[in-house]
DNA sequence: GCCAACGTTGGC
DNA sequence: GCCAACGTTGGC
């Protein structure tokens, strides 16, 4: 890995959450910035969990339903797709009766906080730019919360939303 | 609050 | 396995 953000520079994803419910600020606020991304319940978003989401990933934090979506930062991904317990909890708001410890269902990652976008990408702006217009997240009807990013498109969400490109380490450190 | 887009469920 | 009904997401 060797680069200071620990993102491997291969694979980016954007993540959703309501920030009234978890927001960027929140992860940031947890211990090293990290916690499992639990409680996705949709078979397409699971199959991403459990399969293809990698430590060392990059992942774009979007805060959604509010007044004014928007891709608010950037995180990493620091341990891949294991099952999320929550589903085997009958209090979790997230409980399946379906799961169970040998047929867990669900899985989940964890992600740790990196950096905030010193502008927040709203969807009007992703939408005025040429590369960022071709997002799935401004896509209609898309309720996928977590969905792949294009290297080109995580390249220009650093640049215009103003995060220090993260592969060189050019802070002294 | 409306509504479009989807995913899930259940009858057949 | 089809498909209608229903529920949820999430922008607007």
């Amino acid at each position: 890995m060797g680069d200071p953000t620990g993102i491997s520079q291969e694979r980016f994803w954007l993540m959703k959450s309501e920030p009234d419910c978890f927001s960027f600020d929140d992860l940031a606020a947890r211990p090293d910035g990290i916690e499992s991304w639990d409680g996705v319940r949709n078979f397409k978003a699971r199959n991403l969990l459990r399969d293809e989401i990698r430590v060392g990933d990059g992942v774009l934090f979007y805060h959604s339903s509010i007044a004014e979506p928007a891709i608010v930062g950037i995180a990493r991904v620091v341990r891949s797709g294991y099952p999320d317990h929550t589903a085997l909890d009958p209090r979790s708001d997230h409980f399946d009766p379906k799961a169970s410890p040998e047929h867990p269902i669900w899985y989940m990652v964890d992600v740790q906080h990196v950096a905030p976008l010193t502008h927040p990408l709203t969807r009007d702006d992703l939408r005025r730019h040429p590369v960022l217009a071709g997002m799935e997240v401004l896509r209609k009807g898309n309720r996928l919360s977590v969905q792949p990013v294009t290297a080109e498109q995580w390249r220009t969400v650093l640049e215009v939303g103003g995060v220090r490109d993260p592969f060189v380490n050019d802070s002294g450190e």
